[in-house]
DNA sequence: TATAAATATTAGGAAAGCCTAAATAATTGT
DNA sequence: ACAATTATTTAGGCTTTCCTAATATTTATA
């Protein structure tokens, strides 16, 4: 059985490996755990002693298979939590993730299953990132940043890059929200601005938005 | 904001002081605790200095107003998740203490209060112990042990006394289960269990058993 | 009531997870 | 290529929560 702490790091090291390269560095690692580095070397000294991962002195740090796997069923009950939180309880899909990152240490694998069921067994949280399955399987969407897209081109918001609270309370109140319809109207050269429409309203967003938008383009 | 432990100590502090007597000794925590009597002192003196509860050497442990609507915080996210366990994701009521022991230190008070909407606002949790509502009050339901009850007297079962998994699990067997009617038919001088009718059907309990089912009787 | 038994506390130490400061390795710029 | 910079690790300490062994207090008993 793991430690929060040796579950908040694997998770981590999985997410930073996904989204960056490969092999994760011990500096952006400590950043992200609002941590210091000398806590990380000896937290992956830990972790390596224990077979989740192969840690080399100085070389930076990668999830074996079983490591990746703990990984997984956390970001599993992660995301299973605040589709709970939201599709259940109510709450808004920016207030769950402080939420959602207790309850993802919860120990039950009944428990976790059937909350999935209960649920309806999901395919993707409140925030548009897929939910793996029991078996750690992970569906993939083909996703675009809205950035990426051209002018009159249309997609639909699948999901979001960033979620900060800032990010995620911006969304809500331009009233940007899962399924909803994007079409690109003009680009703006100067600072990479965007006109878009939703139900035939337009307005402005910023370069930075747009790059943390997914869309699915059919 | 309190550690897990803190609030571990601070419940049993309270079940045992509502129990037995008013002032709680240290070995009968530690035993309760699964810990040893030298932490227990130590954890006392350091929840007396945060002023949750008024302890002196050798004289037991008292919780005081701050530490008791703590307590009763606790007990109260301990009975809304077995509710939820039960009601919402169908687990048996002998399968929810576990898992409730930990979802009792998840930390935020809106999901508490979501969650007790969910279910309804709900008085009893699946054990028919009483679940404090927001502000800390509890319903005092009029209950005796089945053991106390004369011959020929009916009631209904209403709650448990022990909620060992032992005891759960020879209940669900025997088809005993929280609402349903009991009458005494008769006790046996010699070992004092009890022939009691449920449902018009006859059988025998055991002192021990008729002591932890506790019942209204009208 | 003096002493034995039971209970509680103090003393000192361990593991986990964090820290700062110092040392070492890797990378970068010229 | 090698000095300067940056990144990483080692060394040593701190806090929390637990432990065992030793000591002190209370309670029970002869």
């Amino acid at each position: 059985m793991l430690s929060k702490s040796e579950e908040n790091y694997l998770k981590e090291i999985y997410a930073l490996s996904e989204s960056s390269k490969e092999v994760v560095n011990t500096s952006l690692l400590a950043n992200k755990l609002a941590t210091k580095s000398p806590s990380v070397t000896e937290m992956l000294k830990k972790l390596a002693k224990k077979n989740l991962l192969k840690y080399e002195k100085y070389k930076g740090v990668k999830l074996n298979t079983q490591g990746k796997s703990i990984a997984l069923g956390i970001i599993r009950k992660h995301r299973l939590w605040e589709t709970f939180l939201v599709d259940k309880l109510n709450f808004n899909w920016d207030e769950v993730h402080v939420i959602a990152e207790q309850l993802e240490h919860i120990q039950s694998d009944q428990l976790t299953d059937r909350l999935d069921e209960f649920l309806g067994f999901p395919t993707m949280d409140p925030h548009g990132d897929p939910i793996p399955n029991k078996k750690g399987q992970v569906i993939k969407i083909n996703k675009t940043p809205l950035f990426n897209m051209g002018i009159s081109e249309e997609g639909v918001f699948i999901g979001v890059k960033s979620s900060s609270d800032s990010f995620l309370k911006y969304l809500s109140k331009n009233n940007i929200s899962i399924g909803c319809k994007i079409k690109i109207i003009s680009i703006e050269d100067f600072d990479n601005s965007l006109k878009i429409e939703i139900n035939n309203l337009r307005f402005n967003i910023s370069k930075d938005v747009a790059q943390n938008l997914y869309m699915e383009v059919k």
